[in-house]
DNA sequence: CGTCTGATTGAACGGGTTCAAGCAGCGTGG
DNA sequence: CCACGCTGCTTGAACCCGTTCAATCAGACG
């Protein structure tokens, strides 16, 4: 049976039993779809439900009462979309498919049901969860004290990490849906210093971002200039226990 | 009996018996103090216990390659210290008191006994952590899509809101052991315009920040300029079930 | 009494914004 | 079929918020 994209990054973590790879399987039950443009989750409403991501990007992001908006994470397939939300029956920010996206709609109840039956999936699932939070503090580290250039190298390679350990994308690059004002809302900038960042970036031979695609020219360079150290995607140390 | 500041914030928010406030006051027993300068945890290091702040305050940070640091968070009286640290084995952030700290020390075994013995204690402490993530995402967005006045406002107002639910502030105002140069590295400004931010709130008789206290000279005014909203410290719904 | 930290202010510089204009692709309706 | 409008990309020029460099000052502390 195909692995999905959530069994394939946990698999990266956690060994998994065959009995957990079907636990994880059939979470997968109701397949939803949801279309660009409308938001899954709107500021401030209580949403009740959680939901595994199969294909498309999602980012969640927080409106301002000046109309800015600032993107505070993406999630791609294998991450989970509201799973705190459900957890706190609250959710404080907004949810918006980028393009067409598919996603499995999880109920609490199957997801703890899943967790009693099998206690490693909890600590991969919290691992997971975990890994998502120290995302947004390197996100915020990046707003308060990287420069646009290292903000946007950071952000790309970031990306490409996660995209490669589900198996869509690799060390030369990925397919990428985000549209250049996704990028400006995500790294504090304006849509048009993010193009004359791109540019400069193409020009050095570093990356290049163009038609819906990300290629690293030079990783390693890439790397160099913006600091970029992989240990918060890949802490893969003991959990809990 | 006295409070502690930690009681103080969960009571605002569920009615605790006199049980649940008991097996909290036993959570208090060990108390440690710490020094300044002297970090309780290092980037990287994985580390064992967690802490509730009693006394003083204390920042999380991150420090960069090129030397600049950023602060993510403050921990004041009544908060959890290095509890996902804890709960996680790992620790990708240093952390810092400002000043002499008391804290209590609490093992994760008699964290996990209290929260089976009293349930809904578990369920405060799940939304304090859950606030807690609601600041950080809430001080990214600052530093994505606020100048520095509107960070500095909402920043102060914030530290305000949350000092006065454990008895340390008013709306008046409040003290404050933090540095210009704390503030720069929270706010990513650098300590020379930290100064000029706080002399033109000043100025516009909006707040004074002097000799280690903030007084808020124009509360409503403050609120206005900062576009400060403070519901996501609030969210009082309810938790888990 | 010298040294250190923290606060304060000035002057020059620069990264990023804003305003403005132009262009390409694409779906829609006359 | 073409015109139109829309979204997304691109580039130039002027401006401004915040940085950097530099100097000064007050209080604390050994």
């Amino acid at each position: 049976m195909d692995s999905t994209p959530l069994t394939r990054k946990l698999k990266a973590f956690v060994a998994l039993t065959s009995v957990e790879l079907e636990v994880l399987e059939r979470l997968h039950q109701r397949r939803r779809v949801f279309h660009a443009g409308r938001d899954l989750v709107h500021q401030g409403q209580s949403e009740q439900a959680a939901y595994i991501l199969s294909e498309g990007w999602v980012c969640s992001y927080k409106l301002q009462m000046d109309g800015s908006r600032q993107i505070v994470d993406f999630q791609i397939p294998g991450d989970f979309l509201g799973l705190r939300s459900v957890l706190l029956h609250t959710s404080d920010h907004s949810v918006e498919p980028i393009g067409e996206i598919v996603a499995a709609e999880v109920l609490v109840s199957d997801l703890l049901a899943a967790f009693a039956q099998t206690p490693r999936l909890a600590t991969a699932v919290l691992w997971a969860v975990s890994r998502d939070e120290a995302m947004v503090v390197e996100h915020l580290v990046g707003l308060g004290r990287r420069d646009a250039d290292q903000r946007m190298g950071h952000f790309l390679l970031e990306l490409g990490a996660r995209l490669k350990l589900v198996g869509l994308g690799t060390r030369a690059g990925y397919d990428c849906p985000l549209t250049q004002y996704h990028l400006a809302d995500t790294l504090g900038l304006s849509a048009v210093h993010v193009n004359r960042v791109l540019r400069r970036l193409r020009e050095a031979g570093l990356l290049t971002f163009r038609d819906g695609h990300v290629t690293f020219d030079d990783y390693d360079g890439l790397v160099a200039l913006a600091d970029f150290d992989p240990a918060y995607l890949d802490h893969t140390g003991p959990l809990l226990k």
